[in-house]
DNA sequence: TGCCGATGTTAACGGCCGTTAACAAGTCTA
DNA sequence: TAGACTTGTTAACGGCCGTTAACATCGGCA
């Protein structure tokens, strides 16, 4: 039994399905799942389109891999980081990852904002789990920094706050990275506390 | 010489057109440009695909039709309501006026956001040069709230609270319309705050 | 009444898409 | 050295896409 068309990563990470998965997040950021092709997927780093499937079962395949990883990625530093005891501290280190990760990785935050529909369904469920446990762990913390709010409200606050974050790669902006880093974490603080 | 396949909306305004132009918004909105076909399209309003040759040149003179005219009105509507000669007044008139767009045409703001490297090219340059001027009337209210900050900065921030005002159609939390308008007007403001 | 423009339909086109088949070359090992 | 596994190629498939052609129907008007 080889890894012909290995669904789930088990062996050693294969440097290939790692440099697929990138070009593929560049595509499908840039175009949509929709509008880039597996020949394009392949041309992009160096191969035919059919060379694809020595290393994924298929295009729906690349994408869920792909917003599964980011899912849990997110997650799991996530609740690393709401785990602080003082509230306002975990409030900063949530938002330092979150907009970290948005700015080392337009593309990827592009793509787990958008193509949740066309990942295939028993992945697909389990993105959606991921991402609101995700958004749970930011409610849960504003939760304790100012309880008695609706969480409703709270959890309505935190994707507006997210759809804040996430403009990063549309507004490639004349800032360096560490002017907009503050920036948007300067904007995310205050709008959260507009929420209350 | 009649309106076959007229480019540009001159005659009285079609109804059929109208309709299209609605349901193609849902479709692109929902499945991206490229994820809705004509005969989708066509479905969505009653019809055959081809008989959406009737109303329009093609594909692409849909999206392009519908992009310019969200560009425009949401310009036009932009300009009035930042000429108050109260730039806090001004700035407010913006905001209810952007997420009043918002929250009643998800469909339009998204398709807007996403879609405009889709249209084809005449018309592109047109739809990027009202979003420019769209976004420099906040810059403009922005500048004359509070003076001294750079622009690049400025033009930022104002990106950024579009991604929260934009993120509306994602976030169809429990919400009725006027709390969520509330919140976002609460947290907009307070971001645009903290850009300062 | 007879025509004509407007607005539909179905049938057919060329092309690109995702995918599979068949084959080739390199590498590792018994 | 012979075989097997890995990873690539090119050729071919069925299908859907955007678009055009050819034809039907209907309402308004000379």
């Amino acid at each position: 039994m080889t890894s012909r068309t290995a669904e789930a990563p088990a062996g050693p990470p294969n440097p290939r399905r790692a440099e697929i998965l990138g070009a593929a997040a560049e595509l499908f950021a840039r175009r949509g799942y929709h509008g880039a092709s597996i020949g394009d997927l392949g041309r992009a780093v160096g191969l035919t389109g059919p060379a694809l499937y020595r290393h994924f079962s298929g295009k729906e395949a690349v994408l869920a891999e792909m917003l599964l990883d980011i899912s849990e990625r997110l997650l799991a530093e996530g609740v690393r980081r709401a785990a602080d005891p003082d509230p306002e501290r975990a409030l900063d280190a949530l938002l330092g990852w979150h907009i970290a990760f948005a700015l080392d990785n337009p593309a990827l935050i592009t793509v787990h904002e958008r193509e949740l529909d066309n990942v295939p369904e028993p992945q697909r469920h389990r993105v959606r789990r991921l991402q609101r446990a995700y958004v749970e762990e930011w409610v849960a913390v504003l939760r304790r920094l100012s309880p008695g709010l609706p969480d409703e409200r709270t959890r309505a606050g935190v994707h507006a706050c997210f759809g804040l974050l996430n403009s990063t790669p549309r507004s490639a902006a004349g800032l360096d990275r560490d002017a907009m880093g503050g920036l948007l974490h300067a904007m995310a603080r205050s709008a959260l506390e507009g929420v209350r």
